[in-house]
DNA sequence: TCCTTATCTGACCGTATGGTCAAGGTAAGG
DNA sequence: CCTTACCTTGACCATACGGTCAGATAAGGA
């Protein structure tokens, strides 16, 4: 929450020299970072301009300077989130087997639960409304990453490395359980007493790995 | 969406007999229904009292006779879900073992998301939004709750019927993994290309619990 | 230094929303 | 019947919200 020490009020960020393109990267990525948080701690609906330019220390006008809408500026929002999703696909590809790569892809998926909790979040709810904004994303990108995936893991179960499970609803189990983390954060810490230290994240980790790698006869 | 064919314009429903208990019963029953729609739909800032009015088939003012607030219905709404949710929890009392217990559970979980994934979203959303309504349900019910079957997992992993796995972190995956196809519902059908059916149901009822049983060393 | 262009911002506007109210109906009890 | 309490509803209100705009300010090049 706190900002950086280098500027009491960030009203006009002039303090010795900041380029045209500085200036405007900084701008758009406070917008964008105060906007992941308020669409995910109030919904596409419930979030206002108001509160997301008060966050981000602009005035409200000058939201609408960087983004006409409010929709484009939650699309700008949800298509930053997918590409997170997607990149965590790269320890799925260069494995050898469902040990290795299952095993990197969950610990990739539960980093990114840990570390942009409301990312997931947005996109959870983006989802849920019926992806009235990235529908074409979930029929193109995403029905490719799947299929491809799902190939890969048919190709482990011919070769014998893992047992006959369905590939589709094995990879949904795995987007639940750890997605579950950062979307259900809230729940868990009220369960847990209290945030989850690095120990219980690694716990975490562990038991999601131990469960699906052992159901899928791994190890 | 389409009405019971017992009326055109249920403006007045007298047609015969109806008490005053009975219709105003049958009153809420609507509005509970329409309100659940359109929050999972809409999220809670999102939904609109019209909105819910117009599917319920009254006059806005009229929901506000029997829901003084948006809070006050939006409460009730997630109340019922959340009885729902626990009820579930029968199943895994009686059981005397995990593989009968915890499929049990998981049949039960995978029966609500597919019966109730209007309910199931709505609880999503509020959680996820840090349970602003259900804080107290939370600590309370549900950590008690939660705190019983882990303790029956415990007392089920020291009489050697399963593996030595973190219970707590068992049921966040079970919830995770069931809760998954309402909640990400729209995404599941996008991939799978149409609606589940019942063996697509069948199919994901018996891979969790594959996974989950053959992962906590459970035969 | 001056001029063009990009950035910034307070004030403003139309609309949609949650909520209110008073007047009009309708069932139940006496 | 007639009274009473409950229910229904169209019209209305205050507010908050997304979005606009004209004018101010500063940067960069000539």
């Amino acid at each position: 929450m706190k900002d950086t020490p280098e500027g009491e009020r960030p009203k006009n960020r002039r303090q010795s020299s900041a380029t045209r393109a500085e200036t405007r990267r900084a701008t758009e990525a406070a917008i964008l970072q105060a906007a992941e948080t308020v669409f995910a701690e109030a919904g596409f609906g419930g979030a206002t301009m108001q509160l997301i330019a008060d966050m981000a220390g602009l005035p409200k006008a000058n939201l609408h300077y960087y983004f006409a809408t409010k929709e484009a500026l939650y699309r700008a929002v949800v298509e930053r989130i997918f590409q997170i999703w997607l990149q965590a696909a790269d320890v799925f590809d260069a494995a050898s087997g469902p040990a290795e790569g299952l095993g990197a892809y969950i610990d990739a998926k539960m980093e990114i639960s840990r570390r942009y909790p409301n990312g997931s979040k947005v996109w959870a709810s983006e989802v849920m409304h019926g992806a009235p904004v990235i529908q074409d994303y979930l029929e193109t990108t995403l029905r490719d990453w799947t299929r491809g995936r799902a190939a890969v893991i048919r190709r482990w179960i011919a070769e014998g490395k893992m047992a006959d499970v369905n590939p589709e609803h094995l990879l949904y189990m795995l987007w639940a359980s750890t997605q579950h983390y950062a979307d259900f954060g809230h729940q868990i810490e009220v369960l847990n007493g209290q945030p989850l230290s690095d120990a219980d994240w690694e716990a975490a980790k562990r038991s999601v790995k131990d469960i699906v790698l052992r159901g899928i006869g791994v190890h």
